[in-house]
DNA sequence: TCCCTGTCGATGCAATTGCATCTATATGGA
DNA sequence: TCCATATAGATGCAATTGCATCGACAGGGA
């Protein structure tokens, strides 16, 4: 395969699409460490759970949705349970797996972090750009997805 | 302070920015590590003090430049020490620091890091907005950048 | 000069991560 | 049925990271 060398356009895109984002999540993950909340990656969690309700996940779908490594996952899921914000059931028609509930508390917990990490969306990407600008942005930045990638 | 809600476009748009950068950087990562090369952060260290001329540049002005925190920073100029890519020297006017250079060896790596990583650049952006495009993608996010923060 | 405070950079220790591998179960074919 | 292979999820161990703190020097005021 041929090596290619890119653009300046796509230089500078790049640099700042790398540099921006890392900063806008670590701002993000700052708040939520001020306000005594976990990282970003449980709130992906609760969400996901929360959104698949009361049937709730297998721990590779899990993976599919959110962009972690298995063993990542599976030790995130084992500290959630731990703090009894998710439940762990045995599935019936696979004795290899495990489904993945979210709890009450683990409900309440998502509603936490949201209080924050809603607002610190709000102060970041909302106040910054008009509805039209985060539309066009949204669309630029689709069709960098990887198009291997479900999402 | 007021609690703010954002709006379903900066949801959205901050939902892809996260996620698509990330799905870049890991792929660049992956073909760095295919290639049996060091990851971005050194390649970062490696540009800034290649920018930065026989001068070299202190570490704490590395540090604004990259967006690590001290103790990376120090710990990562221990290893490209090690890999002899920089070189550390004392500075005369304060006896706290110390300059720090890139070698020609650094130079080198320099190179070929960037050969892997400027295809992923190519690959990823380029070959998939136009160059048009890719302005707007930069000056959109341009406009996200912390405005107390110098990049 | 002598403190007091601030900045530079390194580091001990605990927590987290990455890698490789493991156990257990499932699935398909001979 | 039996075996070979594949998949789900957990984990031992080494490497890396984050946090707090340290030691060393700088700079300014009394």
């Amino acid at each position: 395969m041929k090596k290619k060398s890119p653009s300046p356009e796509a230089i500078a895109a790049w640099a700042r699409l790398v540099r921006v984002s890392r900063q806008l999540v670590e701002r993000t993950e700052d708040a939520l460490k001020a306000s005594g909340l976990p990282s970003l990656a449980w709130y992906d969690v609760l969400h996901e759970l929360a959104e698949a309700g009361e049937g709730g996940l297998r721990p590779f779908e899990l993976i599919d949705r959110i962009l972690l490594a298995q063993y990542s996952v599976s030790r995130l899921l084992a500290r959630l349970e731990m703090d009894g914000l998710i439940e762990k059931l045995p599935v019936s028609d696979d004795g290899r797996g495990q489904t993945v509930r979210i709890t009450a508390s683990g409900r309440e917990m998502r509603r936490r972090i949201w209080a924050v990490y809603g607002a610190s969306i709000a102060d970041q990407m909302g106040d910054r750009l008009s509805a039209q600008d985060l539309k066009t942005l949204a669309s630029l930045l689709g069709r960098l997805r990887d198009p291997t990638i479900s999402d």
